[in-house]
DNA sequence: CAACTGTATGCTGTAGGCGGTCTACGAGAA
DNA sequence: TTCTCGTAGACCGCCTACAGCATACAGTTG
């Protein structure tokens, strides 16, 4: 059904192919990652995935390229893709840096802050309430990236918007369960949040980012104590290199 | 000649090739870039540079993919790569950035710190003075790199030293002029930075590594107004697509 | 003279294939 | 029984080839 899903998008392949075929396979190999499909340690073999999404290898060769830039996959030389697996010290200094960056983003967005912008984020802000009131676990955590993309664009820092953006796409592999938890309070922190941008307050603006990224923090770590990430079976087909270097 | 250069290596191809030709390209084409071979803003054609390097396209998509992930290149779908041309803004926004995360790499190092690791960046300190007194430019800069990774290394979170590094080495591109202005007395406040971190002071290591990249960086604007990156001629064969998205 | 259209060329994106290395596994020796 | 060695299979990295789109240019028309 993927090598379907792949495989529609190629169904016209003779007519137009605007958006390149790895960006397709990248989005497909993201989802299965999410989704745990692909089980993070596990080895991933170029023909087995091409086989499984119906192209060749080159499009999968250039799409884990792309993952591993992001920090998806590992790519060991000679030993192929690996899904990565996280440690529990790396998930909490990745959290760590997003609070950096988030927290210099909100500051920013207070002192950058415009009416158009803020009733940006009043959108967004309202919509991850009623996402949270219908229990849309998925949606609200959707809006919640929205929402902190949208605050780093405030920023003007383009830069420093791209960087948490990237940051914040891995932080989210791990967020679902987190947003379960603690979904109302993090929209009511968001509120107050996006009051004190249109305050223009920039103090307070990264002061309450820095508590709320911190508080999810925490929550996050509680959590991966209590469910640790369940990791690929055993018999992977290639180990890795003994030196992950 | 650069195709002797990676002939040579590629001389011994049946024996063992522990580095992926794909990174020797990237490290080529990098080097070809920051020293201007390649402008900013030209169009690289795959089958050009396949020529020029020895290899084929293939290895040659890699690398400009890797160099993609660092922003050294743009990758326009269906148009090919282009040489980064970075505006007065966005070289201004990285070096906040790179402010942002140096500091807090600074204050960490010194809440970590240890003999061993205070050792290491004395040396290098001492290292990076004798360059300057020696008026070794490129030496200097170097070093100066490389001290910086050691602090941020010092700081324990590889998250956040990898991303610091990744910034600085976009940095550097711009950064040798400045260097040479103003080099003894870079040398000086990182050889105070150094005592603040040995000495496990937090605030006073944060606010000197603060103000040594702030200061970096107005020289650097300085520095821009006076002599704009040069960019590639008009006549670029291939032009980018208007909307740049 | 300007704008448009048809054609030619170059380049990208993808497919398929080859050589070499690494892993796994089974047979033989200590 | 355990260790070593040889063999077979699988996979990766790279090369070559092809199809389709984008651009540039020349000819044509208003």
């Amino acid at each position: 059904m993927l090598r379907t899903e792949l495989a529609s998008q190629g169904a016209a392949p003779k007519i137009a192919r605007p958006v390149p075929l790895r960006e397709s396979v990248f989005e497909a190999l993201l989802e299965l990652i999410l989704t745990g499909h692909l089980k993070p340690g596990q080895h991933l073999a170029e023909s087995e995935l091409a086989g499984l999404l119906g192209v060749s290898r080159q499009p999968i060769r250039e799409a884990l390229q792309l993952l591993s830039g992001e920090g998806w996959v590992d790519l060991h030389p000679g030993h192929g893709a690996f899904v990565h697996a996280p440690t529990v010290e790396e998930a909490d200094q990745l959290l760590a840096v997003r609070t950096l960056l988030e927290t210099e983003s909100a500051k920013l967005a207070a002192r950058h802050s415009t009416p158009d912008g803020v009733q940006r984020l009043r959108a967004l802000c309202a919509r991850g309430l009623a996402a949270v009131e219908a229990d849309d676990v998925d949606a609200s955590v959707a809006i919640n990236s929205e929402l902190h993309a949208a605050i780093t664009e405030l920023s003007g820092n383009k830069v420093l918007a791209e960087l948490a953006s990237q940051v914040s796409r891995r932080v989210r592999w791990y967020h679902t369960p987190v947003a379960r938890k603690r979904g109302r309070d993090s929209w009511r922190e968001h509120t107050e949040l996006v009051d004190a941008i249109a305050a223009a307050d920039e103090d307070r603006a990264a002061e309450i980012m820095r508590k709320h990224t911190e508080h999810t923090r925490s929550s996050y770590l509680e959590q991966r104590e209590a469910e640790p990430i369940e990791a690929a079976p055993e018999p992977t087909r290639r180990r890795r290199p003994r030196s992950p270097k």
